[in-house]
DNA sequence: GCCGTTTTCGGCCCGACTGTTTTCAGTCG
């Protein structure tokens, strides 16, 4: 059976290929919209296609619905089949190198037969590319030069690796003198989960000054390009981090082009041409007079329009333009509006440090209250508590709770979902507990149904009351089990179970598509770090960014709320 | 190929840089 992301990578291929033999390109543009439509839906591609409802996916017409559901019934797709025998799909491979595009690599493939990144980097070396027309030598090197960098970047950096990296590059450029604001643009600033690069904005009167500076300064191991305005070096870890340096005039509106993103800004300058007006990276114009309207901050933009502003996390052409303009947009949730911690190990369990380091640190952030969820019996690789431990670290934390004022730890516990959906425990020791989560750990390959038994017995049970990293992937490392999602939601609304937004960086679980379907549904969610030790406590952040990219509320989420509450919501 | 509070046909975001080029195509973000 083929995922959402099998299909949706068909269709980018499709595209890709309609780009290479010189198709009209918003016919190309349109099936990497659809691509990404279909990336991000939380509804199953072959149960819409099962439905004949594909076109209710924005961006899927008639034609693409048609072509899906044969893609889906059959596993082939005649269209794709004639294309590919038109165009190697091997030609694709090579687009990834910056610099190449459809024609140049359409070129190479025919006459010089390259089929991949390394007979093309020996075709450079040969100086065979030159004999092509529209190619010299200066091609060659900067084909060489982009393969180097493709190797260098390869993948995407975690968004917690990033963050710091490029909050200390803003830190350094903003004491420089002559330098009146700058900030981070791009995917980090609207706080994917991956990134590819960073950019940064800097506002500055002086703008080469600004540049030179940068390319001089620590942290570079390479200058990429460096001009007046603009400047690209990579880290020491191969990051690149590309630098735009404008008036102070045209910061806003250089900030909001930069950060994105890129169907965003379509959606959003095809709405200004609609009403008279032009925006560009250098302000927002009145089409007909010429003058101009604004482009100092963002806000001006997006008021000129008679737009609402819009969060950066929100910036991702799913609907936030139209919410703007009817002054529906949600009021996000922020770090602030967290009153505690929900999921956090202990070294009762797999945690580095004990029960009174963990809550000192949770009052000096200004928690009001820390759930110490440490493993169960059963999960014996993770240092799981016995029956004696559970007695045993429940005195302890009655003991700091009368020692450490400011902060409540409550006695939590991160049970395992067995293969027959069973947790480690029978009631009598569960209802010791203040708070229980339910996770599964193990038999992550099994099929779709038997992970649906152990979650929908998990949720039955009247014990679970939130499910902690509800579909198991590890960014980048795993893939979730499987899970049918919209059954997940449908089973957490029904039985009054909370899901979880885990915040560890390489989990994000649930991810923002699914947090936001999850809300839609009426599911309340809660956030956890899933700290195993006491600086993982900030890891929050992360997870309220999830929740931002979801359009979550604070009234969403249920460690937003004082103790009291919050312990009244559970089930 | 998609889509409609200007449209069921005729549009579809905008600008810069690069390289090889005498007026522009290709690529990128």
């Amino acid at each position: 059976m083929l995922s959402n992301k099998d299909v949706a990578q068909v269709l980018d291929d499709i595209g890709d290929t309609l780009e290479i033999i010189g198709e009209n390109l918003f016919r190309v543009r349109a099936h990497h919209r659809a691509a990404e439509s279909v990336r991000t839906s939380t509804k199953d591609v072959n149960a819409l296609a099962r439905a004949g409802r594909l076109t209710e996916l924005s961006g899927v017409g008639a034609s693409l619905a048609e072509r899906i559901t044969e893609l889906v019934d059959t596993g082939k797709m005649a269209y794709y089949d004639e294309l590919k025998e038109q165009v190697s799909p091997r030609v694709l491979e090579l687009m990834r190198v910056p610099g190449l595009g459809p024609r140049k690599a359409k070129l190479l493939f025919d006459e010089l037969h390259v089929t991949t990144i390394d007979e093309l980097l020996e075709a450079a070396r040969a100086q065979r590319i030159r004999t092509l027309p529209g190619m010299s030598a200066k091609t060659e090197a900067n084909i060489i030069n982009g393969i180097e960098l493709v190797r260098a970047g390869q993948g995407r950096m975690l968004l917690h690796e990033a963050y710091p990296l490029a909050s200390r590059l803003v830190e350094t450029l903003r004491a420089e003198a002559g330098v009146e604001t700058a900030d981070f643009a791009g995917s980090l600033r609207r706080m994917k989960e991956t990134i590819g690069d960073i950019d940064i904005i800097a506002a500055a009167a002086d703008p080469s000054a600004v540049t030179s500076k940068f390319i001089a300064g620590p942290g570079v191991a390479r200058v990429l390009a460096a001009g007046d305005t603009k400047a690209s070096i990579l880290t020491p870890v191969g990051l690149q981090v590309d630098l735009r340096v404008v008036s102070p005039a045209e910061y806003g509106s250089a900030l909001q082009y930069f950060t994105g993103s890129k169907d965003h800004n379509i959606r959003l300058r095809d709405l200004a041409k609609r009403q008279g007006l032009k925006i560009s990276e250098y302000g927002i114009f009145d089409v007909k007079t010429g003058n101009r309207i604004g482009g100092a901050t963002e806000h001006e933009i997006y008021a000129a329009m008679g737009l609402d502003y819009i969060d950066p996390e929100l910036r991702e052409d799913h609907g936030e333009i139209d919410a703007a303009a009817a002054r529906t947009l949600p009021v996000v949730v922020t770090l602030d509006d967290v009153q505690g911690e929900l999921h956090a190990h202990s070294n009762w369990s797999d945690g580095l440090n004990g029960v009174k380091e963990m809550a000192e640190a949770a009052r000096e952030i200004g928690y009001e209250y820390l759930a110490l969820t440490d493993h169960a019996e059963k999960l014996k690789i993770a240092g799981g508590m016995t029956r004696a431990d559970i007695a045993a670290r429940r005195r302890v934390i009655d003991e700091v709770n009368k020692e450490v004022a400011g902060i409540t730890v409550l006695n939590g516990v991160e049970l395992n979902i067995d293969n027959n959906g069973d947790v480690d425990y029978g009631p009598e020791l569960l209802r010791e507990f203040d708070i229980r989560l339910g996770a599964i750990h193990g038999g992550f390959a099994q099929p779709r149904e038997k992970i649906m038994l152990r979650l929908r017995r998990a949720m039955e049970n009247k014990y679970i009351q939130i499910i902690a990293h509800p579909t198991g992937r590890i960014i980048g490392k795993r893939n979730p089990y499987n899970v049918d999602i919209e059954a997940l939601m449908d089973g957490a609304a029904a039985t009054g179970t909370v899901l979880e937004v885990n915040a560890f960086p390489d989990r994000l679980d649930l991810k923002d598509d699914h947090a936001r379907e999850a809300r839609k549904r009426g599911v309340v969610l809660s956030l956890g770090t899933d700290s195993h030790m006491a600086a993982q406590l900030s890891f929050m952040m992360y997870g309220v960014a999830v929740g931002r990219r979801a359009w979550l509320e604070a009234r969403d989420i249920i460690n937003t709320r004082p103790l009291a509450e919050m312990l009244k919501m559970l089930k």
